[in-house]
DNA sequence: TAACATACTGTAATTATATACAGTAAAAAA
DNA sequence: TTTTTTACTGTATATAATTACAGTATGTTA
């Protein structure tokens, strides 16, 4: 959803409030009524532009014919994450999924290894993750140690920081100066699709 | 999504399709168009008794005004089971959710205490649950006993029924004939809304 | 500096859509 | 048996809605 101005975000805004309010995308003239534009064609233009930048479709000479792009396809779900790529670059999408969690959820990541499973995430689990860049004491964190990625629980003793395995056979891993540590979210909620 | 006839079966899933495809309601033209109905207001029609019946909502005068009453809902979450009604009896419904879960989910059940932590099965876990009144072997299961709803992994021995508790502080619960026991579903997911 | 994008107002025309009314016919319920 | 429900066709109309065109103004990019 980038380079979108901030009118673009607002109908963007309007149109994804209808749909989850009414059930059916607004018409060009519930839109300006919503924005108070004296003008239907100011919300006509501004699906133009949304369209042009790839986050809704059109549907031409069909009543409410508008879908959000972003919005067909539920939350990208991270498999992997190639080193060098930002985690949520299209490249890592694996597929998209619904969000069952009552929260705010920007992706989910597929959880490699052992290392949380004394707190319940087990490999192959997937983490609902809201993007952040700092994290508080106690919570499970998305880190980035220069180019791997990690789930871990977060602890700061002063400006020493902890990134701690829920898992006996594996120990603490500090942080000190010279390492690269990005905090790239903190982990919300666990969507486990295979039991066995 | 009872005593609906087979034609307002049909057109409730015209507009069901409709609307996962599209994104958007149908018209009355295009309900008709679909079933080759050869007038518009044979679609009215259906419409109207869809009302009545509950299973749809109509927005007078907005076009493509109709909801699904029943898809505004997503899949029951069952937070605690009363004594002496079915699991999913609308009594024990505690709300609604999306289903993430890349299989069907009849219902999901909020887990009470620890006997599966070591499945990483955490209290106040969601358990997506499909029904089913058999099991197999080393699945985990939704079981009653007599008025009590569980959930443990199933071992038949025989035509001896374990159920086990993946705790190794829980004793297993070996099922004698004179023991009530259904078998209510197979756990197919989880879903974790809390962490900590 | 010219072209383009943003952000609108205002008017108007064509088409899309809901919905009422008038029928016909058969099946189901009272 | 009468009434109601179901299941349509066919016509008509008011209104809902898309969308093009003509402007104005400001900011951004080439």
């Amino acid at each position: 959803m980038l380079n979108l101005t901030s009118q673009q975000i607002k109908v963007f805004d309007v149109i994804k409030n209808h749909l989850t309010i009414n059930g059916y995308p607004p018409t060009r003239a519930e839109i300006a009524k919503t924005l108070n534009f004296k003008s239907v064609n100011a919300a006509e233009s501004h699906i133009k532009a949304l369209v042009k930048k790839g986050v809704i479709e059109k549907v031409p000479g069909s009543s409410r014919g508008i879908r959000l792009v972003e919005d067909l396809a539920g939350i990208p779900l991270i498999g992997s994450v190639a080193a060098g790529l930002p985690i949520t670059a299209v490249e890592n999408v694996e597929k998209n999924i619904p969000n069952p969690l009552n929260k705010h959820v920007d992706f989910f990541l597929r959880v490699k290894g052992q290392s949380m499973i004394d707190a319940g995430i087990l490999e192959d689990d997937l983490v609902g993750v809201k993007k952040s860049s700092n994290a508080e004491n106690g919570q499970i964190v998305v880190a980035r140690i220069e180019d791997e990625v990690t789930l871990k629980r977060f602890k700061k003793d002063g400006n020493k920081v902890n990134l701690i395995a829920e898992n006996k056979n594996f120990k603490d891993l500090l942080i000190d100066e010279s390492m690269d540590l990005t905090i790239e979210g903190i982990a919300v909620g666990i969507v486990r699709e295979n039991l066995n």
